[in-house]
RNA sequence: GCCCCCAUCGUCUAGGGGACUAGGACACCGCUCUUUCAAGGCGGCAACACCGGUUCGAAUCCGGUUGGGGGCGCCA
């Protein structure tokens, strides 16, 4: 049975490049057939909050990760919550303590700190001295009885190897010498992450640890404390760094870089996860827009790159977009109604008549949509209507004569009628066109422009019924139909 | 500085000794469809970092150089 975790730290909001590696994992799980895991690791008590906890499981479960274990949904092999277990942890260190693995480091982190900058001063390895390390062990542990506070370190033996296959990588190779004496314990009694992140995975029957590539120098250190507690350990693969456009870190500089900014910036949570799926990782046919079972159903470890990827957010719109048209309508106008009630376009409570003519503006506009939120500015089109703003291209083609003449022969045919059918419309364009002897983008574009006010744009067939059926139905801000529409253009052509 | 990892179009990638004239996708450019703009369709530009070795044959294997990234906390 396969058991792979997700163990974010609760201290912010949770970041691409980490939801990349969640979501690798979630994808190796239901591949499998195995455990998802959600561990939280919070023994950094400056920093961890429940609210970012709640947040990020917030912002897991919008992407589409499920997990079967975890400190919300309880498990077999809990608590989820480091901040839980640390008895657990104390009890191990104290047993390396007596196997004379680890011992207790009375250093002060002021001295310890001052040390350090020394070392790097002088140009050398900054390397914890290992000073305490051979203090009799009677003597420490009458220390700590009398209430002096102490870390525990864990004895790095000399002139080992550590050598590891890495699913992503073949095998990688550590001499000990360059790992220092690590802290297992914190004198604060809490645990240090490579400690934690053993004692958990061990006992959480992990049988597979997926992270990021920044974790390749945790592991010799991990695995030493496997050996030291003379566990078997996990199998290991270490994804390729996610950064930014100039190949550095990705971060707030490069754009968004958090789930909920994706969220609230109008993408689809499948879409977000199929991209992730592609930073690293690719699909055997070839294929790059995929369901989430069709990631599920193709992925595989072995099939995971070794080389940064850069986030690419042009990419990302694109896949969205070909999701947007993937998915049913109704499911795009759900997901848009709160970007429009947001713009003030839409009243508190939908009736038919307002779904009904919403699920044919989104169905006019949804090939404009790149994220959902675009359906914002494409709806202004419907909801704001002011002639004497427009721009200068449409002003100029708008006041030339043949355009004035359009129009007005167009609105006297339109003006006493209550409502305008499309076919009705373009037969009357068409007579138009056959009086004034005016044809093609002469004729049409002058009545584009006097509908909206805009020099692009919508279809007008797709257009005039929209406003037509708008005007009908009660909107915070009123739908002109085209009669209005003509009425204030030519009053303001005549300058009114 | 030390340790480790990585290297194919601008970007994401396919490829794993002969199938490579190196394939696909995004972006970009052009054409087309449309009496607008997009979207769509078609086409184009564009890469094996460098040097050496192994081999009949190297993008592919090995070594080095260069470049990039990661790590070196009582953070995770």
């Amino acid at each position: 049975m396969i058991r792979v975790r997700f163990a974010p730290s609760p201290t912010g909001f949770i970041h691409v490049g980490n939801a990349r590696t969640a979501v690798f994992n979630w994808f190796f799980a239901r591949k499998n057939k195995g455990s998802f895991i959600l561990r939280i690791e919070d023994t950094d008590v400056e920093r961890s909050t429940r609210e970012s906890e709640k947040l990020l499981m917030e912002d897991l479960r919008w992407l589409g990760i499920d997990w079967d274990e975890g400190p919300d949904v309880g498990g077999d092999f809990g608590p989820y919550r480091q901040s839980e277990r640390i008895e657990i942890y104390k009890k191990h260190a104290f047993e390396l303590i007596e196997k004379g693995y680890a011992y207790f480091c009375f250093c002060s982190v002021e001295e310890l700190e001052k040390e350090r900058e020394k070392i790097l001063s002088l140009g050398g390895i900054p390397k914890y001295s290992g000073k305490c390390r051979n203090l009799r062990i009677e003597e420490s542990i009458e220390r700590v009885k009398k209430g002096e506070k102490a870390a525990i370190r864990l004895k790095v033996p000399s002139d080992q190897e550590v050598i590891f296959r890495d699913i992503v990588r073949g095998d990688l190779k550590f001499s000990t010498n360059f790992i220092e004496d690590f802290v297992l314990l914190r004198s604060n009694g809490f645990p240090s992450y490579n400690f934690a992140c053993v004692i958990d995975d061990k006992y959480m029957r992990i049988t597979h640890v997926i992270r990021g590539e920044d974790h390749i120098s945790n592991t010799p250190k991990q695995i030493l404390v496997y050996r030291a507690l003379g566990w078997d350990y996990p199998e290991f693969a270490h994804l390729p760094m996610v950064l930014g456009s100039d190949g550095t870190r990705l971060s707030k500089r490069h754009g968004a870089t958090s789930l909920d900014q994706f969220r609230g910036g109008g993408y689809l949570p499948e879409a977000l996860m199929n991209y992730l799926s592609l930073l690293g990782w690719s699909s055997p046919d070839g294929r790059e827009v995929l369901e989430i079972d069709e990631i599920v159903k193709a992925f595989e470890l072995e099939r995971v790159g070794k080389s940064p990827s850069i986030f690419d957010y042009e990419k990302l719109k694109w896949i969205n977009r070909q999701h947007i048209r993937k998915v049913p309508i109704e499911r795009i106008v759900e997901e848009c109604i709160p970007y429009l009630r947001e713009e003030g376009f839409l009243p508190p409570v939908l009736k038919d008549s307002h779904k009904k003519w919403l699920f044919s503006a989104i169905q006019a506009v949804i090939s404009n949509l790149e994220t959902l939120k675009d359906v914002k500015k494409e709806f202004q089109i419907f909801f704001y209507f002011k002639p004497e703003e427009m721009d200068e291209e449409s002003k100029k083609l708008v006041l030339e004569e043949s355009s004035k003449r359009v129009i007005s022969k167009l609105f006297s045919k339109i003006k006493d009628l209550d409502y305008v059918g499309w076919d009705e419309f373009s037969a009357m364009v068409k007579e138009v066109g056959e009086e004034l002897k005016i044809k093609g983008k002469e004729l049409f574009h002058p009545i584009r422009v006097a509908l909206t006010s805009k020099f692009s744009g919508l279809e007008l067939k797709s257009f005039v019924p929209l406003i037509e059926d708008g005007s009908k139905i009660e909107f915070p801000l009123k739908i002109l139909n085209v009669k209005e529409r003509m009425e204030r253009t030519l009053r303001f052509i005549s300058g009114d």
